[in-house]
DNA sequence: CCTATATTTAACCGAATGGTTAAGTATCAA
DNA sequence: TTGATACTTAACCATTCGGTTAAATATAGG
């Protein structure tokens, strides 16, 4: 499933933050690395992990790569999130309801 | 952060299923465990897991323990996904405007 | 008290994560 | 062609993950 490798990819901070900063625009790679404390390579690391997602979009311009999100897979992860929530509140006002029931009697 | 161990957790099949199962209504572990071909440790590990991400509560009822799903963590989770994609539209909404714009000229 | 039931904890295993440094590749520019 | 810039790939390391089986714990009931 791609939910798998959507919500492990959210996992964690780092990549969380690249989402967000490329939320507000495309970026090239050395600019994404810029904020966090590690070595090039491992935010490469976490980009690839982005890209394996379907989050994360690269494209080659001269020398730098630039970085796109694609936020369909945030889409599909949002829409099972909602779809489990819906059931739990369905689930809720039955007992509401149920509970309203007892009350009359 | 929190959100961390709660995207995480999402990331694994069994442990959706898990929290699918339980938007239905409560369960006990070995209900929650009957579905899925693997150990009844391993189903447990799961449960830690969720339990730890603030997704899941337990309660000890005699001999069964049964769990209830904890929505909050989940709303947490929705509301990441829903703010990052609405900058995204927000700048998508600002370049269709630039580009409506240039078509003026 | 003894035994069956429900579940966890412990110890272990192989694979994946998240980081490192060092070396390789691609492009621009002098 | 030589060198600097922008990245990636390779090799390695420690930790975590997802599973296993075997042993421990808690409770219910005869």
């Amino acid at each position: 499933m791609e939910l798998d490798t959507v919500f492990s990819a959210l996992g964690d901070p780092t990549r969380r933050a690249i989402l967000a900063r490329l939320a507000l625009g495309e970026a090239p790679v050395s600019e994404l690395a810029a904020p966090h404390d590690m070595s090039l390579p491992a935010v490469s690391k976490h980009l690839g992990l982005l890209q394996a997602a379907g989050l994360v979009t690269k494209k080659r311009d001269g020398r730098v790569i630039r970085c796109r999100l694609s936020p369909r897979p945030l889409k599909d992860a949002a829409h099972w999130i909602a779809h489990t929530q819906r059931f739990w509140e369905r689930r809720l006002d039955a007992l509401a309801g149920y509970l309203e029931g007892m009350e009359n009697d």
